[in-house]
DNA sequence: TAATTCGCTAGACCGA
DNA sequence: TCGGTCTAGCGAA
């Protein structure tokens, strides 16, 4: 009786238990067995819960030869590296594309690790396989699991540590995160602050609802500033206040770079813990050269300003600068106050203004989050996409995206994922490039009556109609399909269906229906952002496809699908061209995917969509044009030097009058905004208002203002990026000689970085005259440089395409002067 | 940690 | 001091 007592007691404590949420992180822990572990962060209803997946193992596979069990038995026996790590057990498997497959067990992460480097070694092994997939990721994979997603676990509780025995997925449509994000402000006694030595004076934390502060200073006591009686102190109530509220989202500004590693060296120094990850760690950074991170466990961390460079790598933003005032400015014209080093410290020292210090840590806070949740539901589809955690995803790169969609659909159709390519390889593959789209020189001058025919998602669209795939190039079976034959001379296979345009089609279908769906919805509808988020995320991953086929470090590289993509995209642009001319109307300009036509007088909007419906009969699969746009009105120009038209720089107008400027300096961001703005005045006279009197006399208007010494400091800024380190520049141009010079004076200017400078009166060159902005007072600048060499540069193309010369803008202005002494 | 090629322009650099 | 060449950056697609 008794020992059943016991048992049944037993049983108890082993009792099963379900717990449903959705899954927030994971990582990969060690147990006292020294094995390697998954710990998954679920959020639940009750907050954030950590449970540990015993069972799933790593593993890598090998591609071997000879004799199998002679190969298995030494495989066993070896050990490895300095730990003596075993290979726990092998399992023979058949892959799709390989036949002599072993798929090799082992303990723990760091045994794999070791053992990677030596198996290649061992003799009868061919090839080591999918031996550098993160653990996480794998068990992801594996188990066709997603980040952001549903899950339902079933657990029994050991040694108080909730142990998974099962997990399951359960779809969930969309989710809400709670985020907070966080701001500090510090002190600093040199040029820039230091965590050894400065102080964080004030911490902003702002949720959607509300935003609290924290400081030490006694005058900010206030409804919403808490005060602190030491720094200590503020930093553990800073961490008190992320745990409490068990936050599934921590953003920031920069965070990466600044605020968690500040925050973390400033609490050591300080005797405490800066511990906001769920599980009570403190953030992980990593640093990489120029790229740092700071990982959080549980709680992912969001640094948007990372987000924003994403964003404008993509081609999905433009911007002129990344901090945070400008960001904020171009992404939603609301112009932001900012607070210098100086200016901090000055209200910290003198404790005067201290309300304006509180306000800017604040408004920095709630732009940072501002920034953040508009582009939240963006990557919270990224993630899931890709089964990278948002941690992750906030920081993935293009490349990264396509691989993991193929590493994941591998593993659907068990097929062996390729190896990454060793340097040298990829140093071989960098040198040989291909050719890529056509352009056609445009007709320079002033046109009507346009309109823009472009591919839809051209080369995903080729990929999918012309099965492009590294395995289905010149395949076999269908020596030169005349289906699939590339003007490049390569062609791809009929009959099985490529590797790459299958999850691209996947996408494509996910994507068509989902537009659908949205166009069933109101834009109120609560899904309906969710729904948008999911359909661009889609349209990113489908677009980097081509680009990843021709990238060097490509684990699916290959360079005559790349060649084939480009080959047949010239051909298509072309033959809409061609098409065009027959049926009447006249071709101005084509670049890559787009057809600019000129509607002659006796044709109607209605020819052009029959045009279009006709070309898309006749197009193969899944390509598509549509037509972008009817304008009124363009401008084309010739370029600089001779008379050959320029490429890649039009105007044009709609018939609502919206402007649309290409390629001109007015949309590039190393002009100064003196010619940018005169540029765009130019234009639209022009072409709204058919008047280049008044264009003349807008130049001429800028050019006074210049030669009077009267143009504003902001309108000369001029902004460049420092792509390098300063000893790799072979020619120093002016903006790396102001940079330079502006380190001299003590800032911090790395790779990244992009400055913004003036060229004053002081100096030679052009270099020599370039200061940072910062550093130059209002009204000294080279007046005769922002006339020569910015405004004139800018406008002149356009206006002697309007029969008008330089002589018209200068002489006119001498001619008004001398009218004056008359 | 890094998607591609095409194209324009500025300004340093260098040798005559 | 001039003109050709090369480096550098940014944008279009």
């Amino acid at each position: 009786m008794k020992k059943q007592k016991q048992k049944k007691e037993e049983n108890e404590k082993k009792e099963k238990k379900t717990v449903q949420g959705i899954l927030l992180d994971l990582d990969s822990i060690q147990t006292q067995e020294e094995k390697s572990a998954i710990r998954i962060f679920l959020k639940t209803q009750k907050g954030i819960e950590s449970l540990i997946e015993k069972k799933f193992r790593p593993y890598c596979y090998i591609i071997y030869s000879g004799d199998k069990e002679k190969l298995k038995k030494a495989l066993l026996e070896r050990e490895f590296g300095e730990h003596k790590a075993k290979i726990k057990e092998i399992k023979e498997v058949k892959k799709e594309n390989e036949e002599k497959v072993l798929q090799l067990f082992f303990d723990s992460t760091r045994d794999l690790s070791t053992a990677r480097n030596e198996i290649p070694t061992i003799e009868g092994v061919k090839e080591k396989r999918e031996y550098d997939i993160i653990f996480t990721k794998r068990f992801l994979i594996d188990h066709n699991l997603e980040p952001l997603n549903g899950l339902e676990i079933e657990y029994a509780e050991e040694e108080g540590k909730k142990i998974i025995e099962s997990l399951k997925k359960k779809e969930e449509e969309s989710i809400e995160l709670n985020s907070v994000t966080l701001d500090i402000e510090t002190y600093s006694t040199t040029k820039f602050s230091s965590p050894k030595t400065d102080p964080v004076l004030i911490a902003a934390l702002s949720t959607p609802h509300k935003t609290i502060l924290i400081s030490t200073r006694k005058e900010l006591k206030k409804e919403g500033v808490e005060v602190t009686g030491t720094e200590k102190e503020m930093i553990e109530e800073i961490v008190k206040e992320i745990k409490e509220k068990n936050y599934d989202v921590l953003i920031t500004y920069n965070g990466d770079s600044f605020d968690l590693p500040y925050l973390k060296e400033r609490a050591k120094v300080l005797g405490t813990r800066f511990a906001i990850g769920t599980d009570g760690s403190e953030p992980l950074l990593r640093s990489h050269g120029q790229y740092h991170a700071a990982k959080t466990k549980g709680i992912q961390h969001l640094d948007a300003y990372q987000v924003i460079r994403t964003l404008v790598k993509f081609g999905i933003i433009s911007l002129v600068k990344y901090d945070l005032e400008s960001v904020i400015e171009a992404l939603y014209g609301e112009p932001k106050g900012k607070l210098t080093a100086r200016e901090i410290v000055e209200i910290w020292d003198s404790g005067k203004n201290l309300d304006k210090l509180a306000e800017y840590n604040k408004s920095d806070a709630v732009a940072t989050q501002k920034i953040a949740l508009q582009y939240l539901p963006l990557y919270i589809e990224i993630s899931k996409l890709t089964k990278e955690t948002l941690y992750e995803a906030g920081r993935i790169s293009a490349s990264g995206m396509v691989e993991d969609l193929l590493i994941d659909k591998s593993f659907r159709e068990n097929k062996l994922i390729p190896n990454r390519p060793k340097e040298e390889l990829t140093k071989k593959r960098a040198a040989q490039t291909f050719k890529g789209g056509y352009v056609k020189s445009p007709e320079p001058g002033l046109h009507e009556n346009i309109v823009v025919l472009d591919f839809r998602s051209l080369h995903p669209s080729i990929m999918i109609s012309h099965n492009v795939s590294p395995e289905t190039l010149d395949c076999p079976c269908c020596y030169k399909s005349k289906k699939n034959l590339s003007p490049s001379g390569h062609y791809f296979c009929e009959k099985k269906k490529g590797f790459l345009p299958s999850v691209q089609e996947e996408l494509l279908n996910k994507r068509i229906k989902i537009k659908e769906e949205m166009k069933k919805l109101s834009k109120k509808d609560s899904r309906y952002s969710t729904y948008y988020a999911r359909q661009y995320a889609l349209k990113i991953l489908l677009n980097s496809f081509y680009g990843y086929l021709g990238y060097p470090r490509s684990r699916w590289y290959s360079f005559e699908s790349a060649q084939s993509v480009t080959a047949w995209s010239r051909h298509y642009v072309r033959e809409i061209g061609s098409k065009a001319e027959k049926e009447g109307f006249k071709i101005l300009y084509m670049d890559t995917d787009s057809n600019f036509l000129i509607i002659p007088e006796e044709k109607t909007k209605e020819d052009i969509e029959k045009f279009v419906k006709k070309i898309n009969s006749e197009l193969p699969g899944v390509m598509e044009i549509e037509i972008d746009g009817f304008y009124k009105r363009g401008i084309f120009v010739t370029k600089k030097e001779g008379t050959a038209a320029a490429k890649k720089r039009y105007a044009l107008i709609d018939y609502e009058g919206n402007l649309k400027i290409v390629g001109f300096e007015y949309v590039r961001r190393d002009w100064a905004p003196i010619a940018k703005n005169t540029q765009k005045r130019v234009i639209e006279l022009v072409l709204k208002e058919g008047k280049p009197e008044k264009a003349i006399e807008t130049v001429k208007e800028a050019i006074k203002q210049l030669k009077e010494g009267k143009t504003p400091k902001k309108d000369l800024v001029i902004y460049t990026q420092i792509k390098k380190s300063f000893p790799h520049y072979e020619a120093i141009g002016p903006h790396v000689a102001a940079a330079k010079k502006a380190v001299k004076k003590g800032k911090d200017i790395g790779i990244g970085s992009i400055i913004g400078f003036i060229v004053t009166k002081t100096g030679t060159s052009i270099s020599d005259k370039a200061e940072l902005e910062e550093f130059v007072k209002e009204g000294n600048y080279d007046a005769d440089y922002y006339i020569e060499h910015q405004v004139i540069p800018a406008v002149i193309k356009i206006i002697q395409e309007l029969g008008y010369s330089k002589e018209d803008l200068i002489h006119g202005g001498k001619q008004a002067t001398l009218g004056t002494f008359n």
